[in-house]
DNA sequence: GCAAAAGTGTTGGAAATACACCCATGT
DNA sequence: ACATGGGTGTATTTCCAACACTTTTGC
């Protein structure tokens, strides 16, 4: 941030004073945090969405947010939201990007930025009682109140992604998990079926499980290995990782 | 944005009314834009930088950037900064993300959204009249004013990361280019050494290049053939594209 | 014993890499 | 003539995709 126009029309840097006349000037604009808060249940790929009850947007569903407070960073914000949401701390939590429309907000300018953060619902399960909020199918999303239909698809685009190049995934999962829960986590996420013995084959390549020498209780077939990612060798190894299959 | 807390601490949706007081209480921030101005020339990969004149940064260089207006959305403010400084419209512009720690700016809290550009430096060369501004080659870009350099760089990865998955870097050639200077363009992006025969390979693999019938003038060399990206045929297909080699 | 998922290797094809020589132009 | 980069093909290797049977457990 530092331009100004000279009299004569070409540009140069602003004096610190004439930015802080700007900055303290009424050329300020409201700032909100929006979250895609996704969790993974019953091999479905879910979101938290909350109930908008503003007339404009009657019986339509909208993302969590608040406003950013004039004294708190961006990420603050993101992490104030989740906590006061599902209790949480220590979450996944990344930034997407802003949504700046002068329109986007019947409230007025709104300028919003979207962070998407992953959770581990078995942790989760106990704090939401408030019937306003609702976990819903990614797929079924559709009709958000505001510009959430559009933040939301960005978003989810981007988690996509994101498990495939980072090993992010796994803050979907309970600390232990089994390959197929592995996989069936990846199938929701990519909405893809992919093989098995192939997807085994990844993993265990790269080499960042840890075989916890326990297995799965309480399934009506042979129990499955319970395994969890070794992020100290990934952080070792400099993050390399070998991206999974096609979207 | 759509959260409040009950009595009970339990939050629950907004109500219009309670949002628009809050945007309209002095809850506001300064928001800006900063752009990350790419061009390619020399066969460097350059960026636009402004010399600051504020004090705490004296002789340090920063990106360009403004406050973003009430009512201008978000984009529009990076082509208004962009069409101040270049003089021209109908750049390439791509949003990165938002900057919003508390202390960022000795101005006073200013968030900031990322922005980079592409810039065809041929038709933009006569703009720069004003001796604040210089282009600088990218590996030599350090210590900038305010978090720029920290903005430079996730802008730097993300150019890096896009001209693998997209076709965006033919915005920083001329309109007609040889094989050549494509090669040049990917090698000082990426910062790698490329096999001549195995790029061309892949480049008329995608069918996307389409040959001019003409060729270089004033080369002292075998002159090469010229070539312009088939934007259409891109759109056509869905826009798949397949990766280029390794970072 | 039956249902359901765990666990396990091999092979063929596609894609990426490495690599060297002749050609056209300007000086 | 020579210096500079243009233009081209093949052999090798690596990676990915396809695919089926035996094992273990709960009921």
């Amino acid at each position: 941030m530092s331009v100004k126009q000279k009299p004569d029309g070409i540009p140069t840097a602003k004096s610190l004073k004439a930015i802080q006349t700007e900055v303290e000037s009424s050329n300020r604009i409201a700032l909100s945090v929006d979250c895609v808060i996704f969790g993974f249940d019953e091999n479905k790929l879910k979101v938290l969405l909350i109930r908008s009850d503003m007339k404009t947007y009657q019986d339509k569903w909208s993302l969590l947010g608040d406003l950013v407070r004039p004294d708190e960073d961006l990420d603050a914000s993101a992490y104030r939201i989740l906590k006061q949401r599902t209790g949480l701390s220590d979450l996944y939590l990344e930034q997407v990007q802003a949504f700046g429309k002068v329109n986007r907000h019947p409230a007025g300018r709104v300028v919003t930025v979207a962070y998407y953060s992953l959770i581990n619902v078995q942790h989760h399960k106990l704090k939401i009682l408030d019937n306003e909020l609702h976990w819903h199918d990614v797929d079924s999303v559709k009709d958000l109140a505001f510009d959430h239909q559009e933040i939301f698809n960005t978003c989810y685009s981007r988690l996509q992604k994101r498990v495939q190049e980072h090993p992010a995934g796994f803050s979907l999962l309970p600390n232990k998990f089994s390959l197929r829960e592995l996989q069936n986590l990846y199938e929701a996420i990519l909405g893809v079926k992919l093989d098995r013995r192939n997807f085994r084959k990844k993993f265990f390549a790269m080499d960042f499980l840890i075989d916890l020498g326990e297995i799965e209780v309480n399934v009506p077939h042979r129990p499955g290995k319970l395994y969890k990612f070794n992020y100290n060798k990934y952080e070792k190894r400099g993050k390399k990782w070998v991206g999974i299959d096609f979207l």
